[in-house]
DNA sequence: CTAAATTGTGAAAAAACTCCGATAAAATCG
DNA sequence: CGATTTTATCGGAGTTTTTTCACAATTTAG
């Protein structure tokens, strides 16, 4: 994890004190005193930076116009460091994109809780992996496991089984599988359809009975 | 979009007052006067709610049981409503799963724009779409896409261009793409690295100059 | 500049995949 | 139960993908 924070503020000691308890929980941090570096201490660390605090008083450039500029090219997550309670402001922020507002005078574990509450939340890997019955699909991946073992499926393999368990307990017909795994205007042979749920129920190992056939339509995908 | 919110509070002019400004947004409302009830409503609409609005004290169940309830098998944006500035409770739920907070008394807008903000940042197609100078892959679909244009790939050049461009800027040797794309133990032709990367380069038109060959060590993918 | 090393390229061999058609097996119906 | 319909399975032909190999082009080193 590891993540790396811009702390931006103009009071140094304020800096400090976030800086110190960020550190203690383990996270990297940049600083910038003011707007103007903030942006270029941002654009010189783009692929590093994975949240920002901003305050919204500085000198030379304020928080709003550090917001907005960064949102032309990033959506990195940004919390707001504002006076207490500015309603105005608030809604005025979240139209630009703000995630969070923390206001001054602030805890420092208010701090930490709502860095890591964003962190989590964006930082989420986005990998989802699906779990069908013990059959593990990673989308992302293209991969396949079987009680956790992998499995080398071939790409129509790979796509009728997807479409399968993405319907899981819905019989299909044969057109209907045809119509979204083939082409759509493939004209062909319906055993082929067979032929493959044959690899993939025997590629599938005992839970290659989840497959089932619906005599006169088609197959169904049923864990039981 | 025409989200659904569920809005749990046992104060029935509470729920109208929120109910009348988010129906005026144009979302659906749920309502349930106390915990009991919302995780009824809640198991009977798992599929339709995007949202819930969670008041904190209330009878029979409180917010936070209701909370983690629901957070047993669902990740459904929460918002809780609750007496202002209680740091603990912030604390408490933020690792419980809270998404955001709001203090009563709030006024209407703020809670208008936060339910907005949440809804912008989880209903974000959790589909990614990544662009390394003009190239596009969608690894959730496996597609690429070059200047709009969906390109053909096979398996191979597939992982082998996504293996590059996810090392942006890093030199990768043969070696590391041999164990990194084909099959840690694959022992085959060095040239066969290259004439994947002939294809892709053809495949990718202009942007094929992307790839650099890095003499005597191998590829890189750079944008320049 | 020349020789050596490394990479690019195209064609062809090898491997993998997809599809088809024939036959076997199973389920259903009368 | 026997006939009929439907699905399972198998082998192999036709494709596509992957790999190999020989040689050309390019870069680097001396």
């Amino acid at each position: 994890m590891n993540s790396c924070i811009l702390v931006v503020d103009d009071e140094a000691r304020m800096r400090k004190l976030i800086k110190d308890f960020l550190i203690a929980k383990g996270f990297t941090i940049l600083e910038a005193e003011d707007g103007e570096k903030a942006l270029e201490v941002f654009s010189q660390n783009k692929n590093k930076i994975n949240l920002i605090l901003l305050d919204v008083m500085m000198p030379k450039l304020d928080g709003w116009s550090v917001l907005r500029q960064i949102r032309q090219e990033s959506k990195v997550p940004i919390i707001m460091l504002t006076a207490r309670g500015e309603e105005q402001d608030e809604l005025f922020g979240f139209e630009l994109g703000v995630d969070e507002y923390i206001s001054k005078p602030f805890s420092p574990k208010i701090l930490v809780a709502r860095v890591e509450a964003i962190l989590k939340r964006t930082n989420q890997d986005t990998r989802e992996i699906k779990d069908y019955g013990g059959i593990e699909i990673d989308k992302e991946g293209r991969t396949v496991k079987v009680d956790g073992k992998p499995l080398e499926l071939s790409l129509r393999e790979y796509e009728l089984l997807v479409y399968l368990v993405e319907n899981e307990n819905i019989a299909l017909s044969r057109d209907k599988i045809l119509n979204n795994v083939w082409n759509y205007d493939y004209y062909g042979d319906s055993r082929t359809i067979d032929s493959h749920i044959k690899k993939i129920r025997h590629k599938l190992g005992k839970k290659g009975k989840y497959i089932k056939t619906i005599r006169g339509v088609g197959y169904k995908f049923e864990v039981k």
